[in-house]
DNA sequence: TCAGACCCTCAACCACAGCTTGACCCTAGC
DNA sequence: GCTAGGGTCAAGCTGTGGTTGAGGGTCTGA
């Protein structure tokens, strides 16, 4: 069917200070180069998911003369907002494509700084997610690369290599970040031990609790025990937290 | 035992300007009433889908002895954060229930429009805050009575006599509502054990490290360091929550 | 004591978002 | 001119967030 080369006019999204059409030099990807980068960062992304976000009109990457998708660096990072957003922050695409005609939502690291971890991306019991080379994390965390090293002696967060270079998930990423925050306030080394066992005796608690559901051979019943799983884990850490507020008020008040 | 306990308005948590007409009256509502006071504030609110947000586990309200559900406040305003989540933030129901659970989100509607923060009412060491009677914790909470003596014995939980009223506060509530949930999944009795010793030990070897600040004679020192103790509170749990975390992947995955 | 308004459960059904798959064909670059 | 990687479109799939209807019980006031 000839396959519709209509030269349809990019689509006109109304926004975004566009990348210029001709002008950037050599930095265009082709759309499994882009997939492949950010796979990454994002680990369900798809070529198919790509296109389909084009679709929506989130997206709108210039077009070889032959058809093919080609992304600018600014593509590659309206991809990735989108995707962040998605992800770590729920919204609909439909009010993501909003967020970005209105130019808002273009603040990457500026949230942080003194306001709350955020909602946590991917802390959940479920799966790792992503990984990040060593050195963005010490970039990220301002961490002491001697004690990252400390803590992996120490078992508490273990890493793994990939092409040749040692990664961390984000849950290992925030531990080193509260360690290291401990760290500053002169809280460290073995006194680090004390949260160290009390999780330990929480996880064989919880676990013991749910070890049936968990292993249990319908899969159906596994998704429902771990969903209790992360409620309880939820919960926990909240009663931790009153507990201790509990406690300090005794002692500081 | 009665006396105060005539006609107090509702606990009325600095909450939502709207004193709904319907829903002042006696204390708790059938489904009909609560779906006819909420339709002013969210227009897509049915009978059904307060039933449907129950079967998902976001509410569980009291019910009559032939079986009618009944709201006291405490559900209508779950009800309605629930509600306010969905529609303003966009979260989808799972992840409802987790802050729920974890007792975010209890914040006001004020801190909308490019705020995140939204703090647990009165979760910090400084001060006490209000105090509510046992009889409005109970139903608020949907707590055993029982737990609560037990919680109190065991010297988790003081209160105190006002009025005649044994009285909590927030925090207290929140511990009750707390270790309530945990007990329908199971933990209970001396597994407590486990999250009070832990706190015990964390308490201590906080006030170690800023004792002197704390004791200072300098004012402005102290303010400091209750801040810092704020901070570290934070940062603690933080820690706590992903090594939880991470033990429990060990487990589950 | 009984009508009528209200509520209950449960299973089936529905609508829409957000992708994925497959058939079939084309482009880029060595 | 080969082949890996792209392109389009239509159909399909899965999960979320409900609605609907059948069949039946509860509550309250006259």
């Amino acid at each position: 069917m000839m396959a519709t080369r209509t030269q349809d006019p990019p689509i006109e999204l109304p926004d975004i200070p566009a990348p210029e059409p001709a002008a950037r030099g050599g930095k265009a990807m082709t759309i499994g180069a882009v997939c492949k980068a950010l796979k990454q960062e994002f680990a369900d992304i798809s070529i198919s998911k790509i296109r389909y976000l084009e679709d929506q009109k989130l997206l709108a990457p210039r077009r070889t003369p032959g058809g093919y998708r080609l992304y600018s660096p600014g593509d590659v990072a309206r991809l990735r907002t989108i995707l962040r957003l998605q992800r770590d922050e729920f919204l609909p695409l439909r009010v993501i494509r909003q967020e970005l005609a209105a130019g808002r939502a273009a603040a990457p690291a500026a949230a942080r700084k003194e306001g709350r971890p955020m909602r946590p991306a991917s802390m959940t019991v479920a799966e790792r997610g992503t990984v990040y080379p060593l050195e963005d994390v010490l970039e990220d965390t301002h961490a002491d690369p001697q004690l990252v090293r400390e803590l992996e002696e120490y078992g508490v967060i273990k890493g793994e290599v990939r092409a040749g270079v040692r990664c961390y998930d984000e849950t290992e990423r925030e531990i080193i970040r509260a360690v290291t925050e401990l760290a500053r306030h002169g809280v460290g080394g073995r006194n680090l031990r004390v949260f160290r066992t009390s999780a330990d005796r929480e996880a064989a608690l919880l676990q013991q609790i749910l070890a049936p559901s968990l292993r249990s051979r319908n899969p159906e019943k596994r998704k429902e025990a771990i969903e209790t799983l992360e409620n309880l884990v939820a919960v926990a850490t909240h009663l931790k937290h009153l507990l201790l507020i509990r406690d300090l008020r005794k002692i500081a008040g």
